[in-house]
Order: C-alpha cells, then structure tokens, then sequence
DNA sequence: TCCTGTCAATTGGACAGACCAATTTTCGCG
DNA sequence: CGCGAAAATTGGTCTGTCCAATTGACAGGA
C-alpha cells in the first residue's frame, strides 16, 4: 500500500518572503560573506539586489533582528552583530525543543509531593496494594541486575493517582512520560546505578511507611527529601 | 564630582514602534488575556486599535512570531500558539467535566508553592518592579471598591513567569485562566469581600518582601499560608 | 593648525493606499 | 439536505512618500 508513503507526508506551509530572505541573509552570515561586525548594504540596494520591495525585506531583518542575528542603527545602518560567539546558534529554524530537564524536575517536585501529601490521605486499600506489589516488583527487577526505570513509572503515577486529582495524577503522567524521552537517557545512565536503584527502593518503602500510617507530612517530607538527594545528584556541579 | 552619577548612565536605544507593540502583546498573552490558541484581532484592526500603522503592526507580529509566541495562517488570521509551557503537562481540557474546584485549588497550590520558592531566587529587577506595580494597581482597584481579581490573576501569572520555569509558569496560567471561567464566580462572590481583598494585598506585600529578600523559604511560607487560609475559607464544612 | 558649528547626504523608521492570494463563510441551486 | 459557486474576510506584498537620526564634509573662528 501507500500508506507509508502518505505518512511521510509533510503540511506544506507556504514560505513568506520574509522567511526565505531572512535564511538567505542567515546563510551568508553562517559561511562568512558577511562577517561579524560588518555592515549590510542600505536597506532600499538590499531590496533592490533581492528583487523584493523594501518591508519584506525589513519583515526578514525583524526577524533576524529578534533572533539576535543582527542589529539596527537608526540613520546608521544595519550591522551584523560582533558577540555572536561560536557555540551560539541561532534559533530561527528548528525551534520547538521541549522543556528541559531542570525544568521538568522542579515541576515534578512541586507536583509530586503535592501528590504524596493528599495521597497519604486518600488511599485506599487497594492503592496501598498496589504500590506494594510495585515495589515487590521494582525488588525482583533490582534482584535480576534490570534496571526499574519503567517500574519506578509506575509506581509514581500509581501515587498520583490514589491522590484522587486529576490534575495532579495528569500532570505526573505526563512529567513521567516526558522523561522516558531518549533525550535524557543519558543524563540518567551517568548518575544510575545498582547501588541507587537500592536507595530508592529503600525510599520507596519508607513513603509507603508513611502511606500506611496515613500521616501526610511524612509522605510529603520522604518525597521532598528524595527530590533534595535526587537533586544534588542529578545537577550539582559538584562533580 | 558627578562621576558616581555618569557611572550610571545607559545607552539610550531609541524603542522602535515593533517592539513597543511586540512588547504589549507579549504581556497580553504571557498573563492571559490572550489564551493559547485564541485569535487575535485581524491586523487592520488591531493596527487601528493600536494607532499605528500596518506595516509598523506587522513588523512586531513576525518579530513574535520569530520568537515562537503566535502563529499566523494565511487567509485566515494570527493565533496564540497553543503548545506554549504547561499547557500540555498539565491536560485541563479535553475530558468531559472539567475538574472541580478543589482539583484546582490543590494544583494551584502545589504549583505556586514551588514556584514561589523558583522565584524569590531567580526573579530580576524588572520582575520585582513588575509586581509591585501590579500590587499597587491593586489597591487602586480596591480603593475604587472594585474586585482585584483580573489583577490578582496577572501578579500570580507574572510570579510565575519569574520563576524561569517554563512547565510550571504554563500551569499557573491555565490554572488561573481556568479559576477565571464563570462556572466558580458564585463561589468567590461568597467569600470574597472588600475585607478579603484587603488580606490579600498584606499576604501579597509579604511575600514581595520575601522576594525583594531572595528568601526563598520565606517566599514558599508566605504563599503555603496564603493557601491555608484560602483552604479553611473556602472548602472547610464549618460554616 | 585645530576645534567647532552648520548643513547636506545617507539611512533607517513609519505611514497610506492599493492589489493579490488563500481561506472561510454565505447562499442559491439541484 | 448536500454541494458548489460567489462574496466577504484576512494575511501577503508592493509602490510611493515623508520623517528622524546619524554621519561626514565644509566653512569659519580661536
């Protein structure tokens, strides 16, 4: 079938002139025809050289402009910027990068010790059980030399569940989803170990402590104590 | 001498037109004027709303659009980008019932919470300077006799936004833009009040303090207080 | 000679008006 | 009721014009 073909398919967005001119413009600057510091030609001779009248051609400077490409001086001209230092690419194509993965840890903190606290709380018998038979599991994994990552998932989106708010249980679903991504795999293989793996089971067990005494502060400081150690380890300079 | 003052001067860079307007715009949308995926006016229009010219409104579009923030589609109109922050981490639309208000309150308390503590580290001058002209808008409305809430909605959006953190700033915003629907007007016109309005601006005053302090802690009492109090007032079974 | 103020040229900033193209909406026909 | 064509809406682009800031040449005075 075609199917697959047609799956390739791609919404063609029809490029405005601005776009096409201004990675032009981006080009010249990459390879060197206009170095760092240089000057462009008059906006009216760019237009002119271009082919295109003079506020396409100011829409695409706008735009390299607020990329941080280039720069604007009144009854001066147009220059491209000196502090372009090599490291820094330029964000006009290729743009929609999720969040980082700072970003998502301190959401997932905040999130999931909200979580732990309402959940200490709310659980029933059954989501005790199952968060036991989880970390039965993540035991057998551990035993057997596997990493838990996956069981570690569902142990924590089973807790924000028993938390019995949908935002929250949502919000960690999709934090914990967000954090299977390959892209951060390997941050966690430097920092993940046999030996870690036996600390969070050990945490895990006292959350669950907590859980079964139904004391909300307890879940609430075990899982923020977690966060605090996972924290140091995963973005401290230190090392 | 005056050398200490001339030590403090600072390149005057005459603001053009587009970046006043991308500058307004941008704000519009960041505290939730303009929702993510809503349409903005059509250009002839908003230029005529503005006072300024089309081209001059243009230039400020694509430099928006340059940063990622709307979204413009040919033939049709200038939309909000939907995908921006937590907008997808947090899956508030999209089920049948919209969550309940305690849902809500518990999520915007987890959320503030943390980001309260993000921001009273990271928030710079035109942060701060921000809030506290949004407090003293404040106070005018209330010395006015009118309800704060529209601006209570931008200080909390702002704070969050200050707190660098893209997931939990995108939350904020939905949660608060969710808070604003109708359907939990009744609930607000019962304990809300001119006395209540008045509490609100001392706990918003400290927490500034605690900002203006970078006291993190302090910034992350303040605000778990705040909710405390907003809890028994809203949800205890008491009265 | 050197400084200084002035004026003209250059350049970007902004506006008005018009026309084209894509999209959506409306409405009449089958 | 469904469907296709016409009309309205909306963004895309161009032409032309004028204004404001900057620069540089130039003349005049110390």
């Amino acid at each position: 079938m075609a199917h697959d073909a047609l799956r390739r398919l791609k919404v063609v967005r029809p490029k405005r002139i601005y776009e096409q001119i201004a990675e032009q413009i981006e080009t010249l600057v990459r390879d060197g025809t206009f170095v760092p510091g240089a000057r462009l030609p008059a906006e009216r001779e760019l237009a002119e050289m271009l082919g295109i009248s003079r506020p396409s051609l100011r829409e695409a400077l706008i735009a390299l402009e607020t990329a941080g490409l280039i720069e604007t001086r009144i009854g001066d001209g147009t220059y491209v910027r000196a502090d372009l230092g090599g490291g820094r690419v330029f964000p006009l194509s290729g743009r929609d990068m999720g969040p980082g993965p700072l970003e998502q840890f301190e959401a997932r903190r905040a999130v999931e010790c909200a979580a732990a606290e309402l959940t200490a709380a709310r659980a029933d018998a059954e989501d005790r059980a199952a968060l036991t038979a989880s970390l039965a599991r993540m035991r057998t994994l551990i035993a057997a030399g596997t990493n838990p990552a996956d069981e570690h998932r569902i142990f924590h989106v089973r807790l924000g569940d028993a938390s019995r708010n949908g935002i929250l249980s949502g919000a960690i679903r999709e934090l914990w989803r967000l954090r299977q991504e390959p892209m951060w795999d390997l941050l966690r293989r430097k920092v993940e170990n046999p030996e870690s793996w036996h600390a969070g089971i050990h945490f895990r067990s006292r959350l669950l402590d907590a859980l079964e005494a139904r004391d909300p502060t307890a879940a609430r400081r075990e899982m923020e104590t977690h966060f605090d150690r996972a924290g140091r380890t995963y973005f401290d300079p230190k090392e």
